[in-house]
DNA sequence: TATATTTGTATCGTGTACGATATTAACGCT
DNA sequence: AGCGTTAATATCGTACACGATACAAATATA
């Protein structure tokens, strides 16, 4: 059978893939010391950078759903680092705060982003490449996302 | 504070994460149709290239362990898609066979990964990009399975 | 040749992802 | 005002991921 398409090797949602589990496991060193996972870190950054967001302003920059982020929220706030609260104008609406605690940790996680970059620089990949890869990234979300858009 | 490299847009993690969310998503509709998910797809890939690995020969090829796999096997072996069985020489190894019905779901499975292609090819990607790509991925992956590997 | 160690696989617990569905509040319309 | 629709969030069920641990078979070693 004529198959080379059907080869790991051949595909590019496997490199993907891997790469996306094995970045993870990169920093998972960094956040245990926080007590965080990954996807908690990524709710941190967004926060950090414009606290007080709504649960659908943080799904939307997170292209996550509310069906991960809303108990992903909750155990967020049983280990104190955020507050959820309804919105007094519309009740509908979910304001997500950092605490004292939360705000803390942005403190600790300065040097990660750095430090992740030391990692990932290589003979293989300069600064450059990096960049470059960062760019593919983003334009492969973009159409994968008015792909996914489109179906809806 | 000083803190641009805390931006999810600084940083190259959130790209590819999202990426290979977003691509596992777009593999749904074909894998639907197969009732596959894409980590099934992913063994359904090695086995067809390769018929009767051991479970530490799938674990290798997919950057997985056998905590993930194991149970995925399971759940495809009760889908009648596979068969697990004990080595005769070394009553530890399990070997993985297809089933009838796994083998042929290869040519249910052969025009998906031109689908998939098509789908992202466009003006900001073309054939070139994708290669590109792939490429740069696999120079990330393997700076980061050497830096997992030497944490052990 | 007993026993310690290693190897291959599986199990358990926790935390995502995500489709489907539920729930409640706000809004539009008659 | 009553009521269908939409919007924002949460819950449920299933399937990964993965660290920690268990367990049995094979191997190494005293």
């Amino acid at each position: 059978m004529d198959d080379k398409q059907l080869q790991l090797s051949s595909q590019i949602c496997f490199p993907l893939y891997s790469a996306s589990r094995l970045m993870t496991k990169a920093y998972k060193p960094y956040l245990d010391k926080m007590g965080l996972t990954y996807p908690q870190y990524l709710v941190l950054m967004v926060l950090w950078e414009n606290d007080g967001l709504t649960v659908n302003q943080i799904t939307e920059k997170l292209l996550l759903n509310t069906n991960t982020i809303s108990p992903l929220l909750k155990r967020m706030e049983k280990m104190e680092i955020l507050k959820r609260s309804r919105s007094g104008e519309d009740e509908r609406i979910v304001i997500v705060r950092l605490t004292e605690m939360g705000k803390q940790l942005k403190t600790k996680a300065l040097p990660i982003p750095d430090n992740l970059l030391m990692t990932l620089l290589s003979d293989k990949l300069d600064l450059e490449d990096l960049m470059k890869l960062k760019g593919m990234l983003g334009d492969l979300i973009s159409v994968l996302n008015a792909k996914n858009e489109s179906i809806k």
